[in-house]
DNA sequence: TAGATTGTTAATCGATTAACAATC
DNA sequence: TAGATTGTTAATCGATTAACAATC
């Protein structure tokens, strides 16, 4: 029984800290208030105290946060000092763009290789990163002991793909299919729900528009 | 001041019943009830009758939902009848996944043409959609009346991004960009957080193995 | 010192879950 | 009829915001 007890919305924002930092560090700021974050990325400032709070990185009143000590604390926090490999299967148009994401890097991340239901997609390189058939990703999934999948297959083949990662040993699936996947209770999975994103912004601007043509009328 | 009161969650859980609906629609189904929804997609039933009853569907006791009309009742509710146009900017590797991206056709949502900074890109096509240099953005924006603005390009360029679509009339914008944008308050912004999606990601992965390693000590 | 800013405790708000009457 | 399932009202829970004492 972990105490954990953060917040899942607290660990959303921490990096949204985190980008604004390195910008003022890149600036030359050597101290920022919560309060100016908060402004910045309009989330109220007590709410910023709190979730700054939670890494242990403590301020100054009246000077605010070191910038270079609130950096640390949130990358410790977030263990992005820590490092893990991953392998990312579907190197489709979606897969390549996830080879290139500069996001890994900084969470600590590794993409080692590539997996492809293509056979004629093995041997190439994408980004700097391998591709290999599908027949070969139990072997060394279970050989190199990586523990992230991700999982970029078109929607058909999702649950199968997760499947096999369970079986080869990943312990946590980033998702990018709207599938829900059914995975044993202790895995941790990450869904990228671009689908709800899109239909939330679709649905907003149609309001949007219906209600500006209502009022015309 | 608008009723709105749809919870924002909500909007987030009903493509996903959609999702399901449909997979269930195709294997012949042609009544589901709220619990098998909430069994499937490991949410609560409460909060599913909730959710399916603010799309006015209505179900019969002992039956159920027609899955047709609830499909078609969800389809209305998030106004995926309406058809919006899209530019997209950044024909980089997240940008060509985009557009490729089947969601959009769902969601009733075309990309019409898409930018980039590099000119030498401009003319060319990729999945149907033709690249058009920057400097023909506002203006085609402006004739063409369009609404939704993809950024996706890379980090730097992000805010003056949506500065030029804002002036070009955009009235939605959808970001993979980490940068907290500053645009005017009417302006619908829906932020897909890869980044933090990826740090939660790591970090509980990186949990995970810390507590396991001490258990083990 | 005066005042800005911190960190925490209490109040509010909204979303989720429980309980239950209605109904096919 | 009996029982499954609906939809709604009430209770709980968690997250956000307000209030405020501590402190540099």
């Amino acid at each position: 029984m972990r105490v954990e007890s953060v917040p899942e919305q607290t660990l959303r924002r921490l990096p949204r800290y985190f980008h604004m930092l390195e910008k003022l560090q890149e600036a030359g700021q050597a101290f920022v208030s919560a309060s100016l974050l908060a402004e910045a990325l309009d989330i109220h400032p007590t709410q910023v105290r709190k979730d700054l709070a939670m890494t242990g990185s403590q301020g100054r009143p009246k000077v605010g946060h070191r910038v270079d000590d609130l950096l640390a604390a949130i990358e410790t926090f977030l263990s992005w000092d820590s490092r893990s490999d991953a392998f990312l299967v579907g190197a489709g148009s979606l897969g390549t763009a996830l080879m290139g994401y500069p996001g890994f890097e900084k969470a600590g991340i590794t993409i080692v290789a590539a997996f492809d239901a293509h056979p004629q997609k093995a041997g190439k390189m994408v980004h700097g990163v391998r591709i290999f058939p599908m027949s070969k990703f139990e072997n060394l999934c279970t050989r190199m002991q990586v523990s992230i999948g991700i999982l970029a297959v078109p929607e058909a083949a999702a649950q199968a793909t997760a499947d096999l990662m369970v079986c080869s040993g990943i312990q946590a699936i980033w998702n990018f299919s709207s599938t829900n996947l059914v995975v044993p209770p202790d895995l941790i999975v990450e869904n990228v729900e671009l689908y709800a994103s899109l239909a939330i912004l679709g649905r907003k601007l149609a309001r949007r528009k219906r209600d500006a043509a209502a009022l015309k009328a």
